[in-house]
DNA sequence: TATGCACCCTGAAGCCACTATAGGGTCAAG
DNA sequence: CTTGACCCTATAGTGGCTTCAGGGTGCATA
C-alpha cells in the first residue's frame, strides 16, 4: 500500500502521515525500489489509532501514552481512564468558557445600535472610555 | 508609564505587549534615555481594546480590523456585526463539536469493564479489530 | 520515443498567538 | 558598590499540522 492509497483509508493527508512518522507515532515502513513508502495492515491499524483518537481530542502525548497502554493487554486501565477523565474535564472547560463567550457576543450584536460606528454599542463595549476628555488621542 | 506598568494594568504579559509591537497592532511608543519603551493613555486604551477583544474570541487579524473600525466613528458597523457573527456561528461549531465529543468519551468511559487494558472498552474502542485474525500485529 | 500527468520524495518554512530563553543593560535603594 | 527589580534585543520553541521549493518515479498516451 503506498501512502496515498493508506491516505485515503484513514482520511488523513499525506504530509501528515509523514508527520506522524517523523514524531514517532507511526513506525517507518519499508520501501520500493523507486524508494516510495510500502504500507502494510499493521500501519492502517495504528494509524487508524491515531485518527480515532485525536478525533476525540486527544493530543499527540496522549495518543501516544494510549498506543503504548494498548500493546500492553496486562496494564491496568486507570490510566486510561485517567487520561478520558482528564479530557473530559478540558472539554467541560471549553464548554464553559465557549458558552459565556457566545452569551456575550449575542448580547452585544443586539445591542448595536448603529448604523455608524458612532453608535456602535459592540465597539463601545470594546473600547476604553475616551469620551471624557481625560485624555487626548495619540 | 512603563511597559511593566502597562502589563500590570492590562493583565498582559510584558512580552505579549513587545510581540504586540512587533506584529504593528500596538504602536510603537517613544523611549526613555535609557532606551525603556514609554507609554501614554492612547497606549493603554489601545491595548486594552486588543485584550478585551482577544478575551471575546476575535483573532489579532480580526482585532486589527475592528480597530480600523473603531478609528472611523462614521463607517457602518454592518462590518462589525459581520465580524461578530461570524464568530458566535464559530462558537457554535466548536460547541456541537464538544458537546459530541463529550458525550463519546462519557459512554467510554462507562463502558470501561477492566481492570485489565484486554478489556478495556475505551481502547478497544479505539483500536481497529485485530481479534479477527485477519492480519498480524507488525 | 517523447510527453504528460499523477503520484512520490526530502527538507525547510509557515501558521496562530504567544511563551521562553540567552545574554546583556538601567536604575534606585541600602 | 552591590543587589535586585526591572528593562532591552534576538532567537527559538509550543502543537499539530500545512505549504512550499525543487526535485524523482511510474504508467499511459501521441
Ligand atoms: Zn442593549
Ligand atoms: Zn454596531
Ligand atoms: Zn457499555
Ligand atoms: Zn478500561
Amino acid at each position: 500500500m503506498k501512502i496515498g492509497d493508506l491516505a485515503k483509508r484513514t482520511h488523513t493527508r499525506v504530509e501528515t502521515i509523514r508527520f506522524y512518522e517523523k514524531e514517532g507515532l507511526l513506525p517507518a515502513p519499508g520501501r520500493s525500489g523507486g524508494n516510495y513508502r510500502i504500507y502494510e495492515q499493521a500501519h492502517l491499524n495504528r494509524l487508524s489509532f491515531i485518527r480515532r483518537s485525536r478525533d476525540l481530542g486527544f493530543t499527540l502525548d496522549q495518543v501516544r501514552k494510549l498506543m503504548k497502554l494498548a500493546d500492553d493487554r496486562d496494564a491496568p486501565c486507570a490510566e486510561v481512564n485517567a487520561i478520558t477523565a482528564a479530557n473530559i474535564a478540558e472539554i467541560d472547560r471549553k464548554l464553559a468558557d465557549l458558552g459565556a463567550l457566545r452569551a456575550e457576543l449575542v448580547r452585544r450584536l443586539e445591542c448595536c445600535e448603529g448604523p455608524t460606528i458612532a453608535d456602535c454599542r459592540i465597539i463601545e463595549a470594546l473600547a476604553p472610555d475616551t469620551r471624557e476628555g481625560k485624555q487626548r488621542p495619540e
